[in-house]
DNA sequence: TTGTAGGCGTTATCAA
DNA sequence: TTGATAACGCCTACAA
């Protein structure tokens, strides 16, 4: 391993530790063609490697930065992360990816440990749950992003997308196709993004007189959503519509629809608020609302970097805006 | 951030950074019960935090691993990563995930940056384009494990799956059910476990008499796979089973069936070979054959961390069983 | 039982 | 133009 160290090459050119590192670091200006050319000589002859762990020690930089995703099972974080990966590491940066798992003990653990890693900054899909720690980043004036939430009790830029206007939009879309009962179907209203979507839902039915939505409003932990699907499906009235909250509700419906064999797209029709690789290869193709995940990581990136770049810098919230791409699976007249 | 120091503690206690440390490094033995308290209250008092990247420093030795997975967009990489992250973590070891695209440059980038980071061990899907690179890191004896390759060419252990018998047996699954032209689509044959899965393809074809299958096999870069198909399928003699290599493979083919509009399972049989998360829940249901993905980046992670505690811990190649999860896709009796 | 001193490999400051 | 020298924050002999 890297065992060379500056020391070696300063002695085998014949000059000092802080030449040396003056070559490294590019400053030629007041060198000597001649001590230039020895020591290039004996860094490549000695395989002369520097040492990123003393450097970051010396300068308090590591040039890494953390990344705490949602759910690596999430397809929308996967993107995001590697978005952010790509960028940063064209930048000379390295990620630590962790995952919380959307849970908030993780979730800490993970802003701690990467603090005492000093890492340069933090991209974070936040579970919201630890204010106390956010906040400390905040007084620290310490880089942090957040990713898909919103936090609103503490001042952190967050990168977003219009979670409520598409929401709106997609359910005016099956309003639009005579549904009059629609559901929405959610994970539990925790975090910012789904309370939004759900915001979005309410406005959405009411602005066109759907006011008994009540009992089609479904938020749930992933592992009982089967439960409510059965439930809801029996009612006198069954839901015509369905909007899905993410990719990981799209297959939970996808096992309601096997075990009751119903048919999207027929039985109901139905709308997935995420990126789904397979959307446009399964039968019917389903509707999504597709999230500009690769932009939005690559943005969350920038914006980071020029942050540790600049403490003054000064980053506001940003809102990406979703596609609507209707497919097969909410194309159908429902009169 | 962090910035209460040992030095800061030890002078609020009024004890000697040394024996600060010694506190901080769990050695009691020798210390005054008096001065243990009066250094924990200045340590919770002052909120010190060590500094990770001096004691890296001074220890030779980071807590953290680098993994270079093959590709993020692949579902198994991102379950094998995650199983790594959560052993790792457990055991207060971080990750830096890179993405190597299954480029070797990307590769080679990488590797060179991690080492250079000190990460105390690496975990690679290796292209097996780097030999001089990989044979640095055993002449360094740096901890290194390569997962679902192997790279013949050079002594690192490797955590695999019985890929050629894996595909034997799905290949004579096929034959049971009366299939004769049976293709196998892969990616290009750069890596060995498609090596080995076409020949557990081709023995089991030769096995059954079913030597006639040069024109079944299709092993081209992803975005070319969907003219193969459609070629193939215009043939005197089409196909009527299918194995798909991966999940990324498998989007081709439903990208294939849609456009000529065919149904899985009635104009051919199929199978994948890869872990799909909704397998289950298509119709029909996809035959897969399952590879323990989990466990074998836990297993991987447990032997990289043993062998980093201990130098001389001599790990072996491992082979894990895959499953094959006989669905809908190609239960269909052909005759 | 505790403290002193030196070093890990860099970089930064200032003097030569 | 180059070189001493002192940090950075921690750990570890060894000394007291």
């Amino acid at each position: 391993m890297a065992r060379i160290t500056m020391a070696d090459v300063a002695k085998a050119a014949g000059v000092s530790k802080s030449t040396v590192s003056q070559f490294l670091n590019q400053r030629y200006e007041y060198m000597s063609e001649e001590t230039r050319k020895k020591i290039e000589l004996e860094v490549k002859r000695l395989g002369y490697q520097p040492n990123f762990v003393a450097r970051s020690l010396k300068q308090k930089r590591t040039a890494m930065v953390g990344v705490i995703m949602a759910n690596i099972m999430h397809r929308f974080s996967t993107e995001v992360s590697r978005a952010i990966e790509d960028y940063c590491n064209i930048n000379n940066v390295h990620v630590i990816l962790c995952n919380a798992d959307d849970n908030p003990h993780k979730e800490k653990k993970y802003i701690d440990m990467l603090l005492l890693r000093q890492v340069d900054g933090l991209i974070v899909f936040p579970t919201g749950e630890n204010v106390e720690t956010y906040q400390k980043l905040v007084d620290e004036r310490y880089p942090v992003i957040f990713m898909d939430r919103k936090v609103t009790a503490v001042d952190i830029p967050a990168i977003m997308v219009n979670n409520k206007a598409s929401t709106y939009q997609v359910i005016e879309h099956f309003i639009a196709n005579q549904h009059k009962r629609i559901a929405i179907l959610t994970e539990p209203l925790t975090i910012s993004t789904r309370k939004s979507r759900l915001e979005g839902y309410r406005e959405s039915m009411t602005a066109h007189g759907l006011t008994n939505y009540q009992d089609l409003i479904i938020s749930a932990p992933i592992d009982s959503l089967l439960a409510h699907l059965e439930q809801i499906f029996q009612a006198e009235q069954p839901p015509t519509a369905l909007l899905a909250g993410n990719d990981l509700v799209f297959l939970e419906v996808l096992k309601f629809v096997k075990t009751e064999q119903l048919k999207i797209g027929v039985d109901f029709s139905l709308a997935v608020f995420d990126n789904l690789p397979f959307a446009d290869l399964l039968d019917p193709a389903i509707t999504t609302i597709a999230q500009p995940s690769y932009q939005m990581g690559q943005q969350a990136a920038k914006l980071l970097l020029k942050r540790i770049n600049n403490k003054n810098e000064k980053i506001t919230d940003s809102i990406h805006e979703c596609e609507l791409i209707i497919r097969g699976s909410s194309n159908r007249y429902w009169a």
